[in-house]
DNA sequence: CTGTTAGCGCCTTCAT
DNA sequence: ATGAAGGCGCTAACAG
């Protein structure tokens, strides 16, 4: 109820309009002095304006300075699931980049929620975000309709969306999961399981299945013979379902154990996990069914390598992260500057990383 | 090369103007249709201002309503380091309850920079964001002058920080390692090691050793006798003093590995890990040193409950992070409505997971 | 070199 | 029930 009587409440920020009466100027000088138009301010001007800056801490106030000049610097990084390590990677990317370009990402978070996402979406674009990137749940375009062609510039990370054409920038999918595939067959495994998501919806898992199943397909080629291959979905997101195929998992790993004649790697079976989350479930498992000792009777190959690879020795698939995040917010960045190009595929190479799983 | 020589760049989003201009009324209306003063508008006025927005897709620009009417509804989220599975977590309980109470957050991720903190403070002072909340590196309170007691109202989790005072909301950590301890003690082990990041800058850690210490040291009235505690500090921003400080404990165990006359857990040394980081790289270290038996030598007891945690099959002590994360934002919620109350403290209880590390 | 003026998109009296 | 006018904090022409 009080008026201004007593500053109890925060004694409001200082304005331009503080500074230049502090100063004894326009406010022009001051908005000059704040953007650096240094060079038209006589010194003694200059040396006052920032005095009055120091006194009354001041602080140009950037969505007033969004609203006038039609942009604020402000990106939106749309996340699918933050809790898996690789969009946390990924997000230092893109943070070293804005740092590095004057941006300043607005990180959501849309836990695997659609609804989520198209709130988060909505919200960024009613704050006038000058661009986003997406890493989108397995939608299609409708859900992220503001932005792409029609609207605001985007740039997709890991995974295309269907009918959005926009620049994308992810792992080689294809190369590496050739790069996994053959390093088993070329370990001697001739029964190989690929665990999945549900992957129609999502591309990047698409890629992978189809690689995996290729390569296994046209192997003969390669001099492997009778090697088999497997896909497995393991929808984590219904318990019922995820237990249901792990079942199937453990009657072929039990019957290829059985089997007499075969020794080494070619007894084991080795299952690929299609990213960290999956492998993770996986290793629970086996841990839980085949006891501490479960590498011995199935090898464990995965995309991502999240920090509990080297702890467990599992062989893995790093994706270079960090560079797709930075990658990410070059692009954007050009396409906010107004570059016009079609859109562009960054496919960034994976790197295979041998561990005891594998190579025992 | 452009056909439309007009549309070819974004075509400007549709202003309030424009909306007024399609529903042929004022401004006033549009902006009362917006905020819900449905009352005051006839309902065939409402109807045509509806099908305007429809078809210009209006959304209104928060930060011109913001820069009118003072407030943006934004919060900051300052993130020592996203790395930590800790902080992902208290950052769900953050966006939900952001979600609930109509709050957008920022977040803002220091990656362990005291530089990069400094900078997302200033930069949400900027945008003012209407609180902040804090999970600060160590650093005292000179760098976060901006907030708290001068500046815009603030909420640390998980640490305080020195000089500053605000509500405070984490673990009560004093509890969770009397919990671990007496767990240990309880146990068996005669020789437990606290391993610990450098701790006189982090409250939190401060608080974990000093009440480890207590419980070690009073114990003997607990029908305890004879135990050991030691308190380790592991560096793990330096590798040189983090191979140093690994090398004493591998002295420690060897040298309880050698006793003769124990048995059973007596003769395993305990080792209690101050947090995720610190576990992970002990068992890491110890895998390398002892190999995949490694537990059979060590007891490992950490606080978090990190996703290979079940995995490898270690003792934690789980913080409640979810609720963590809520509960600051209602508190920073409640200040930013301009409740008065001194600086709150909000000690949330960890749980004791026990595996088979510590009860063989 | 410096100040004046006119908005950016929206909300809010204050009239009508 | 509706609209006109002024201003939030700042920038960008224009003068001087």
């Amino acid at each position: 109820m009080s008026t201004t009587s007593t500053s109890q409440t925060t004694p409001r920020r200082a304005t331009i309009t503080d500074v230049a009466r502090e100063a004894g100027t326009g406010k022009t000088s001051i908005s000059r002095y704040l953007n650096g138009e240094t060079s038209a301010l006589s010194p003694e001007l200059r040396a006052r304006i920032e005095a009055a800056i120091q006194r009354l801490d001041y602080q140009p106030n950037q969505m007033a300075r969004g609203l006038k000049r039609g942009r604020n610097r402000l990106i939106g990084m749309l996340l699918a699931d933050l809790t898996n390590p690789y969009s946390v990677e990924v997000l230092q990317g893109v943070e070293a980049a804005c740092h590095a370009l004057g941006l300043m990402p607005l990180i959501c978070h849309a836990a695997n929620e659609v609804e989520m996402e198209r709130r988060y979406l909505q919200l960024l674009t009613t704050y006038r975000v000058e661009g986003v990137i997406v890493n989108a749940l397995g939608v299609r375009e409708e859900t992220l309709r503001p932005v792409g062609s029609g609207g605001i510039p985007a740039v997709l990370v890991d995974r295309s969306v269907e009918g959005l054409v926009a620049d994308i920038v992810g792992l080689d999918n294809r190369a590496a999961a050739e790069l996994g595939t053959r390093h088993l067959l070329d370990g001697g495994f001739r029964e190989i399981w690929f665990v999945v998501q549900p992957f129609e919806q999502v591309s990047s898992r698409r890629l992978r299945e189809a690689a995996f199943r290729e390569v296994m397909s046209t192997q003969p080629a390669a001099g492997v013979k009778d090697a088999q291959g497997h896909t497995l979905v393991l929808n984590l997101a219904d318990p019922l379902q995820t237990e249901r195929s792990l079942a199937e998992l453990d009657r072929a790993i039990d019957a290829a154990n059985s089997h007499a004649g075969t020794v080494g790697n070619a007894a084991r079976v080795a299952v690929f996990a299609a990213n960290a989350p999956v492998a993770l479930r996986l290793a629970l498992h086996l841990k839980a069914r085949y006891g501490a000792d479960w590498q011995a009777r199935v090898a464990l190959l995965s995309f991502d390598d999240p920090e509990w690879a080297e702890l467990t020795g599992i062989t893995t698939i790093r994706q270079p992260t960090y560079e797709i995040g930075y990658r990410a917010v070059e692009f954007l960045y050009e396409r906010i500057e107004g570059v016009q190009t079609t859109a562009r595929d960054c496919l960034l190479p994976g790197e295979l990383i041998v561990r005891a799983s594998t190579s025992r």
